[in-house]
DNA sequence: CTATATATTTTATGTTGTCAAGCAACTGGG
DNA sequence: CCCAGTTGCTTGACAACATAAAATATATAG
């Protein structure tokens, strides 16, 4: 079984960090609203509008798509179907290698995007409540925070 | 309409905002990651998981958790049943109403909410780079953030 | 050339989500 | 009391998202 020797777990992180980590809970959920309902002003699920969001920097594999999302590539082949569907997004051909397929944005799915990124409150509602002099403290704390990594 | 003073839509939101966004946006990623994988080493999937930590604070009727998870009640019908068929959750008749149902933790339940709460590493982990001074600077940035409604 | 590995899709299945319909139980006006 | 309307939950039908396993096509190593 397991050894003693496993440093304990904390049992009870300190009440300040409870509390930040619940701040941060409430953050994470109120930024799954808004992007969900931001994508739903253009008929769009939450997933599809972050697939659309990527590929609007620039296209993309089929597999390097599930790795920003986290999923199989099998997953990818039914997210990129609904919106090439809508005619938001299309496959190449990778031009060195005939196993990829490449998909990009279309013109229509590149407007999509912008209009999509300009909706998204998050960026104005919440942070506005901040001096530009807040804003760079809770930067640099939320960078540390996150270590090199990054 | 608007005065000169409110910030417009503001088509192009300044470089410091869009960087707050997006370390906000790579915490939310972070803290998903973090959250579905504690979950799966209890083999639950996240919404069980958020829904068993609920229930390990009070009991509450279907359409309460609801509206916590910001979802139709029909749609926690079929989590709760999950999780009841795991013996996590059981339902009660609440005693003043008898159209409610109270979905209650086991003690199995409770144990399983235990050890997925210790298990939760973002408490710790990316929180331990910042000392108590700036844990404390960054709730207070967080809770002006969210604003007064939290 | 053959064997293995990689990129994508297909198929099967499970979970999460919606909406509409249904049933049971509470509530208020007559 | 009774009836109408409302509320709480479940059921059924369906779409999207997620995984795993198998199929296909292409690339690469030996």
């Amino acid at each position: 079984m397991a050894p003693s020797s496993t440093p304990p777990p904390s049992p009870t992180p300190d009440p300040l960090t409870l509390e930040v980590v619940d701040l941060i809970g409430t953050v994470v959920v109120r930024y799954h609203e808004e992007y969900d309902e931001a994508a739903a002003r253009h008929s769009l699920t939450g997933a599809q509008a972050r697939v659309l969001a990527l590929l609007a920097r620039e296209p993309l594999p089929m597999r390097r798509i599930a790795e920003r999302l986290k999923c199989e590539p099998s997953n990818v082949t039914g997210i990129v179907d609904r919106l090439a569907a809508r005619d938001l997004v299309e496959r190449r051909p990778a031009p060195d290698d005939r196993r990829v397929k490449l998909a990009a944005v279309t013109p229509a799915g590149r407007e999509t995007a912008e209009r999509l990124r300009e909706g998204l409150d998050f960026a104005r509602e919440p942070l506005s409540h901040l001096s530009p002099q807040e804003r760079t403290t809770l930067r640099d704390l939320l960078r540390r925070m996150l270590g090199d990594e990054q």
